[in-house]
DNA sequence: CGTATCCGATACACCGGTGTATCGAACAGA
DNA sequence: TCTGTTCGATACACCGGTGTATCGGATACG
């Protein structure tokens, strides 16, 4: 917590990081809520004094979790609407996105429960909407782009209004894969979905 | 629990009610996974005897809970879509069914939580997703019988396609609605998709 | 190497929730 | 009103997780 000024530590990262990935796995498995520190210790193999010297506790650690793994598909998704040239065809872009959006279902399992804890914490809430907006904004501009080949849907208005509606899809399919488990399904299901909306 | 051929009982049925009342307020606050027991007795006003004497555990309740408030939901939405005589446009319908859907937020709260629930118990999940296929039917039959005024997306298919993507849209605008807390924002925004989707 | 510092394991006291068994009060039916 | 049954309050034993304080071994650095 307190790093004034200590010590690089090379053991402790590494535990950090063990405590994170094995928080990880117990977290899609259970639920946040349905979890408890000493499972995570055990499951990382350390014990709850290794916990405390590294986390206030579990919020503290599943708000982490949670922003590192984010950032990770932030930039993924990032790569993913850049990789082609200023102005290629939506459908190639839309094919990627998907594929990498639907990639993992411990990590929607993890999302939606932060999701829930969000809707109920104001400041958590804040901090989720400026990551989507984040992600969003990405959207629109890489849909600005594409704008002289394909013509959005007039319902949606702008390239803003336009990647609003990408992002509800996409909850939207996250919540049918979360139940039904059928990734394959879900991605075809999410770009015909797409691409309905935004070549309408 | 076991009914074998008890008396009919009054008080019983009113303190079951009760509970589930309180319980449904505490969970919204809470979220299931974050309460317990004595907290839902505690708001209803009764102690743990009246909850073992009425159900079996935390999750019984829960389930509870959540089928009577689904069944109620899932036959105000039946109303909205039945309103109307058997050929007007799809958008007043797109109206009725939205303001219903969308008017209270405890009700995604715990509606979500019991996704998060079903997500990890495969059990769960199926009877969710029946309940789920129930109304995608009645949207299905609704659009169906509307099929002659308004020509639907050819992109999502038939009217079980674009019954799957009016309740993906719906789940997209929950989501953006826990977040945000505007509802009014989120009813005129899921207007608009469900008529970007069925009329492009 | 030596050593000052850091990290994480161990032990301890504590608390809140759980589930059950029991008993008095409320209630339906005659 | 009387009575047998049902409901729910109370009391009890119990457990699992929490957080802290302490200590020995690991680690970076001179």
């Amino acid at each position: 917590m307190g790093d004034t000024a200590g010590r690089v530590t090379r053991r402790r990262l590494r535990t950090r990081a063990n405590l994170l990935d094995a928080a990880f796995s117990v977290f899609a498995a259970k639920g946040f809520g349905h979890v408890s520190i000493e499972e995570i210790c055990e499951a990382a193999g350390y014990t709850r004094g290794a916990f405390y010297s590294n986390f206030d506790g579990l919020d503290e650690l599943f708000f982490a979790l949670y922003a590192e793994r984010a950032e990770l598909i932030a930039e993924q998704v990032s790569g993913a609407l850049a990789l082609d040239g200023p102005d290629l065809d939506v459908t190639a872009a839309v094919d990627r996105v998907a594929d990498v959006l639907l990639l993992d279902r411990d990590w929607l399992l993890v999302k939606t429960d932060f999701l829930v804890h969000a809707a109920r914490d104001p400041e958590v809430a804040r901090c989720l909407l400026e990551h989507r907006a984040r992600l969003r904004r990405a959207i629109a501009d890489r849909l600005a782009r594409a704008r002289g080949h394909t013509r959005l849907s007039a319902v949606l208005g702008d390239a803003e209004g336009a990647a609003h509606a990408v992002v509800a899809a996409y909850d939207g399919v996250t919540t049918r894969l979360l139940l039904d488990r059928d990734v394959a399904g879900a991605r075809a299901w999410l770009k015909q979905l797409l691409t309905a909306l935004l070549t309408g």
